[in-house]
DNA sequence: AACCAATGGTTCATATACTGAACCTCCATT
DNA sequence: AATGGAGGTTCAGTATATGAACCATTGGTT
């Protein structure tokens, strides 16, 4: 559940959210074995999500598969530097502090989420579905928003804690097709995971659907991440003319009829057209 | 200069700031010998603030006094976890999104920003001063939220990237009044850094100063970590009764007249009781 | 009440993986 | 071409992280 839909949930309303079933395994790191101590201890923090907000010791140790005097060990210095902090009753961990303060940091020099949030909410407000955007980080997405404008009694759940594989998002896609060239070679060498039957997970379909892509300018996929949801995404670039990151509209399969899809398509465009320009980034020239 | 503050110099008008002259000595962790690797990466991250928001590798090195290999092989990890993003031109390091995710993560759990920006907002309309919250992080305040209605010439200027010390701020000193007994100790005992010839440096002064507080219930502190700054702070609890945090409001100090001062208290009291009960606070009974 | 399982946490010998002096490369200045 | 400063790499040596075994506490079951 992400931070909107929470606070929607407690007040108001709960609307019918769309059940999804993925196959799902936890994304482990490609190399287990080269793996420093501060990654170990960084990603124990990649076990929060939002419907798993509070971890206990034995919860990590299970989650991660160390032992348990590491874990502990790590914990702790998570904890001694605001990373976590400790419920002195349940003695179960959270998020901690210093997290906000160092994405207000990073906000300020670098206003990502403020610049990016309206071109979101009006993306999602046109089309009135739900839209988010993310960027890269490494081989995966990093949400940076999201929005939906509920109009309908059915939505697609987003949550906004997971990160989004490259091959199975339309995100996804459109970074890879426009993003750096290695990103792309690494990505189809590497295990493609299913999370649906229809997640492309053969990297012949994968080139196809990338090379599509970068025709069209705009990606497309249908329940390849989330099943009965389909989904449109554009590139953001940066400064060098790579993508980025992407912003995407996702709706109920159900609701995806052609029209429905032509008009998220410009939607789309001009709000990733917007979102390039207003982060200084430059279309690519070839 | 802090998220809204950006924006606003960005986009509207340049107002004048009140001049800082801190004597700001960085603050050094109080134990060097015993550090585990995590927090020697950790404490990299903290280096960053909104005047400060790309570091490079033989900055990172003058910064934390440590070897450049070991330096750049905690960038190079961070890195790759999201925690810092390098600019391929400059290879100077950033603040990585992987806070932006994890920061969502936590305020979906505990909307902690959500709950206290309106309480703030409120406050500082209602005051017509700068007005913050912090919440208590290890021996130090971590800025939550902060507004400035700016209806005057000069502002006290706030950066919300910069850790707060407990003995120097009236925020501190509401902590220290109603916080844990050990976290007053520990504060007493070790080093009080000096930021302008008001702090109170001396222990029985502070102490005295921490009585007082606990006696009204409120603190007030005088250009004891700003020059010519004049605020006062309440405490915020937690469920068990402990001040986990504080609310602020500060004012220059040519402008802090005693009925100022008195209108202040009131509204200050009010947000701190409304920010408690709205975090699921309790009061302490005795 | 005794038992069991599961929780959080600690110890300490072992050896893994972190450290840092020295080195390399690139680039702009002098 | 020499200098200084930037970012980055190497590798021997040892500081530091690791994990099997241990303890303490809690809650449920017989």
């Amino acid at each position: 559940m992400n931070h909107w839909l929470h606070y929607y949930c407690q007040s108001w309303v709960f609307l019918s959210i769309i059940l999804l079933h993925r196959r799902a395994p936890r994304a482990a790191s490609l190399d287990e074995s080269a793996m420093g101590t501060i990654t170990k201890a960084l990603e124990l923090l990649n076990f929060f999500s939002a419907s798993r907000a509070h971890i206990g010791l034995s919860e990590f140790v299970r989650l991660s598969g160390r032992d348990k005097a590491t874990v502990h060990r790590h914990l702790v210095e998570l904890e001694a530097n605001g990373f976590l902090e400790q419920n002195p009753e349940s003695r179960a961990y959270r998020l901690g502090p210093a997290l906000l303060r160092l994405s207000a940091v990073r906000e300020a020099a670098l206003p990502m989420r403020a610049v990016v949030r309206p071109i979101v909410t009006d993306l999602a407000q046109a089309t009135g579905e739900l839209a988010h955007a993310s960027m890269l980080q490494g081989a995966m997405l990093s949400p940076v928003c999201a929005f939906d404008p509920r109009r309908h009694g059915t939505q697609v759940s987003f949550d906004q804690s997971e990160m989004l594989p490259l091959h199975a998002t339309s995100s996804g896609l459109a970074v890879l097709a426009f993003g750096p060239p290695d990103l792309r070679a690494a990505v189809l060498a590497g295990r493609l995971t299913p999370y649906t039957p229809d997640t492309p997970t053969d990297p012949d379909r994968l080139r196809a659907a990338i090379a599509r892509t970068r025709d069209e300018g705009i990606s497309r996929l249908d329940q390849a991440f989330d099943r009965e949801v389909s989904s449109q995404g554009a590139p953001i670039f940066d400064a060098r003319g790579e993508a980025m990151g992407a912003l995407s509209v996702a709706v109920p399969s159900v609701r995806a009829t052609p029209e429905k899809r032509a008009a998220i398509r410009d939607h789309l465009i001009a709000a990733a057209r917007q979102a390039t320009l207003s982060l200084g980034g430059a279309f690519p020239t070839t």
